[in-house]
DNA sequence: ATAGGGTTAG
């Protein structure tokens, strides 16, 4: 086999190209067929930056014809070669060739399985370097070692290559302190990360970015902030790393029902600071541009979220699945969605089908439920997601009908229903008050231990409550492992729903009990039930706790629920004391519920004074 | 040599 011909089958050959002009060279030096050492190298890094496996195995070929597949810059070229183009199998093939393979070539097969993930391979191939051989570990074998051990969890592992490193006096060298700091992180020893950092003389980018992502995803907002800031002082620049590692601290969704104490980083904070962050940003990727956009979708700011999807194809960048997945989310308007959903054809991601779903998703939500529903019909391949989001948009415009009947076909052709398809189909059973199909709904949920999903349980708890089965809703309630705030409100609320105002102040007080901080749904409950008892002190009590116990403050909601209970009381002046100390909140509900009062109390000035309270409302709108 | 943006509900 001639090496031009090896080349050329590759189908690379082109008129001016370097490889080419370094095959005439070498041929003009030496006569012989055989390829030297140095050519070989040079070609195989080309193969390794373009994984070019064909091409590589030929040069394999021709090094072995050569006789020079046992000198380690050959061998540790070809085996990289082997790894880059994810055959670790002939790395290895190539490694065991070798009769004393030098620190270079354990690094290289070491990073080859654990860039393949095969890292208890690769752990094993360290421990064994230190065994047999009288090598010493340098940088990049610990790098690649580490690195092995942070992907898999190896706890105890690495510990011990992280001893290793302080032996050999590398670890506070720039990659291995990094790759420390990231393993710690993924650990979730974030003191052991911090320790590290504060033992580096020399960071950079990679070094507070791994430590920010540890900060960020734990919540540790103050943190984050401080080391942003940090690195800003010490003239090191925030790159796209340290943005979406910012930005990432939202998506720890797996979170949702396992950890409540997880402390969230204030989202009004992390929108300042990331489109600060994502201003000055140099280069930015299409991911921090993806991140960006999201972030502003979901965050309510939609227009500021398709502005910069515009501002983007203005850069020439290509929006890929996931971008398209991010900016649909801004989307409501029909012809935006439209125009989004033409270049989501355009650019051939419409096969995708998380970007599919999430078309129907939108449409669905926007209330176009014709246009989801045609989406749905024509797909040729479906998934829980795509059934769920069609089942939830019917759910969600009072198309109950149709979001039972599809549900039904789910369960007909065998697709199995996850809690977010249980949360619409209860949805539409509370939309209905429909008790018989929510027993239904229930035994589903918990033949598939649904019920473990706080969000699922307290959903059921309200829709017991609404189809007027109040004991079902406390025997929910009663079963629950774990009772969030919000568990306890919805039970709260289908006591007073049911009119167990005693009940549902025992209720508050056991939650009370175990500590937990009412939120402002109880007090409108408990205000509400104050109404209906005459409780005047109480509501009082209520009301001034809130604000001042647990500084919640009052919202017109809870103005209005005490200025009722006044008026049916009696007590007008100060119904209209409450109502009058309200800045800038104008509220006919509140005046029309005195208007009424004035009535029943006989209260004529009142009354004039109401209603002309009630016109100037009207005006002003 | 390090690291990444994401679907259904709320």
């Amino acid at each position: 086999m001639s090496f031009s011909n090896a080349f050329t089958s590759a189908g690379r050959s082109s008129k001016r190209n370097p490889l080419l002009e370094a095959i005439s060279l070498e041929s003009a030096n030496q006569e012989g067929a055989s390829c030297s050492r140095r050519l070989i190298s040079y070609v195989l890094r080309w193969c390794i930056d373009r994984k070019l496996v064909a091409l590589g195995r030929q040069l394999h070929a021709l090094a072995v014809e050569s006789k020079i597949e046992c000198d380690v810059v050959v061998a540790s070229y070809i085996l990289r070669m082997y790894a880059a183009c994810g055959n670790v199998e002939d790395s290895y093939a190539v490694f065991s060739y070798m009769h004393e393979p030098d620190i270079y070539l354990w690094s290289a097969i070491i990073l080859a399985y654990t860039n393949a993930g095969q890292t208890s391979k690769a752990i094993q191939l360290y421990q064994s370097m230190l065994g047999a051989q009288k090598l010493r570990p340098d940088a990049h074998i610990l790098v690649a070692v580490l690195k092995a051990c942070a992907s898999s969890h190896a706890l105890s592992e690495g510990k011990l290559v992280h001893a290793h490193s302080t032996e050999s006096g590398l670890e506070l060298v720039l990659h291995v302190g990094n790759i420390l700091i990231d393993m710690y992180v993924r650990f979730g020893c974030l003191k052991d990360a911090q320790a590290v950092f504060d033992r580096m003389p020399r960071k950079d980018v990679v070094t507070y970015n791994a430590l920010i992502a540890g900060y960020s995803s734990d919540g540790h907002g103050d943190k984050v902030q401080a080391l942003c800031q940090k690195m800003q002082e010490e003239g090191i620049e925030p790159d796209n790393m340290t943005f979406l590692s910012l930005v990432r601290a939202r998506n720890s969704r797996d979170n949702n029902n396992l950890d409540l104490n997880l402390a969230p980083i204030p989202t009004s904070w992390k929108l300042v600071y990331a489109s600060e962050l994502f201003k000055n940003l140099r280069n930015r990727s299409l991911a921090s541009w993806s991140a960006m956009i999201a972030m502003y979708a979901e965050h309510g700011s939609q227009m500021k979220a398709l502005s910069l999807y515009f501002d983007m194809l203005q850069e020439d960048l290509n929006p890929d699945r996931i971008t398209f997945i991010c900016v649909l989310k801004a989307c409501s308007d029909l012809e935006v969605v439209k125009l989004i959903h033409y270049h989501i054809i355009e650019s051939g991601c419409e096969i995708d089908l998380q970007v599919y779903n999430c078309l129907i998703d939108v449409y669905g939500q926007g209330g176009f439920l014709a246009d989801a529903r045609m989406l749905f019909d024509n797909m040729h391949s479906r998934c829980v997601v795509t059934w769920t989001s069609m089942i939830s948009a019917y759910a969600c415009y009072g198309s109950d009908q149709h979001a039972i009947g599809l549900f039904s076909k789910m369960l007909e052709d065998g697709v199995k229903p996850n809690e977010v398809t249980c949360l619409s189909a209860m949805r539409s059973c509370i939309n209905m008050a429909a008790l018989i199909l929510g027993y239904a709904i229930y035994a589903l949920v918990i033949e598939s231990c649904f019920d473990s999903y706080v969000l699922v349980s307290n959903t059921a708890i309200d829709m017991f409550s609404k189809c007027n089965s109040l004991s079902d809703a406390y025997s929910v309630f009663q079963g629950m492992s774990k009772h969030t705030v919000v568990s306890w409100s919805t039970m709260i609320s289908a006591y007073v729903q049911h009119g167990e105002h005693e009940l549902s102040i025992g209720c508050l007080n056991g939650m009370l009990q175990e500590g937990i901080k009412p939120n402002p749904v109880i007090f409108i409950c408990m205000l509400s039930v104050c109404y209906h008892l005459g409780f005047v002190d109480q509501g009082n009590y209520y009301l001034n706790a809130m604000e001042n116990v647990y500084g919640i403050k009052p919202t017109l909601q809870h103005r209005n629920c005490l200025i009722e209970l006044y008026g049916r009381t009696g007590q007008l002046k100060e119904a209209t004391d409450l109502l009058q100390g309200m800045p800038n909140e104008l509220d006919i509900v509140a005046w029309m519920s005195l208007l009424n009062q004035c009535k029943v109390h006989g209260n004529a000035n009142l009354a004039k004074h109401c209603f002309d309270s009630i016109t100037n409302v009207n005006l002003e709108d």
